[in-house]
DNA sequence: GCCAACGTTGGC
DNA sequence: GCCAACGTTGGC
């Protein structure tokens, strides 16, 4: 993929669910991003997250609330199977495999920051005040721009 | 644990 | 199509 079109994304997850830690103990430190089950975040799957884009973790409902490491997406957006799994956590019976509601990527672990960067932080970080984690603290999977990737980055000790 | 913000559902 | 009720998220 060419250098410019690489994009980059802010993925939520409670660490008493799924941490960051638990992301890089998995084989190749791979896991699938199942699970959501909200139209915005679907959107976003499905149709924009692509091989190669950058990924932010962060910790919600955690002490602190903090952005931790980074990630890259090694599949991009293909349905997501645990909506018609009855046993899974977020079962949707509305989703089949001949027509899928929700879509999932697939996401490997890159780095730990060295310092996780928390929400306080970012709220103060000149650039980084109209992030969507700031504007819209709902979303589960949420866009971020090259600027912001490069600011948290650098913030927290890993080069991009 | 509280509560504000937001998304979804469903009656009309 | 409107909007009130309800459920969930997530910061604090």
């Amino acid at each position: 993929m060419p250098e410019g079109e690489r994009r980059y994304w802010l993925v939520k997850s409670e660490p008493n669910t799924y941490s960051f830690a638990d992301l890089m103990a998995e084989p190749d430190r791979t896991a699938e991003w199942d699970g959501v089950r909200n139209y915005q975040a679907r959107n976003t799957l499905r149709d924009d997250i692509k091989e190669g884009d950058g990924v932010l973790f962060y910790h919600s409902n955690a002490k602190p609330t903090a952005v931790i490491g980074t990630a890259v997406v090694v599949r991009g957006g293909y349905p997501d199977h645990t909506a018609w799994d009855p046993d899974s956590d977020n079962p949707d019976p509305r989703s089949t495999p001949d027509n899928p509601v929700w879509f999932m990527v697939d996401i490997q672990g890159v780095a730990a920051f060295e310092s996780p960067i928390p929400l306080a932080e970012i709220r103060k970080t000149p650039g980084l005040e109209n992030m969507a984690l700031v504007k819209n603290s709902r979303l589960s999977v949420q866009p971020v721009t090259a600027d912001e990737w490069r600011i948290v980055t650098g913030l927290g000790g890993v080069s991009a």
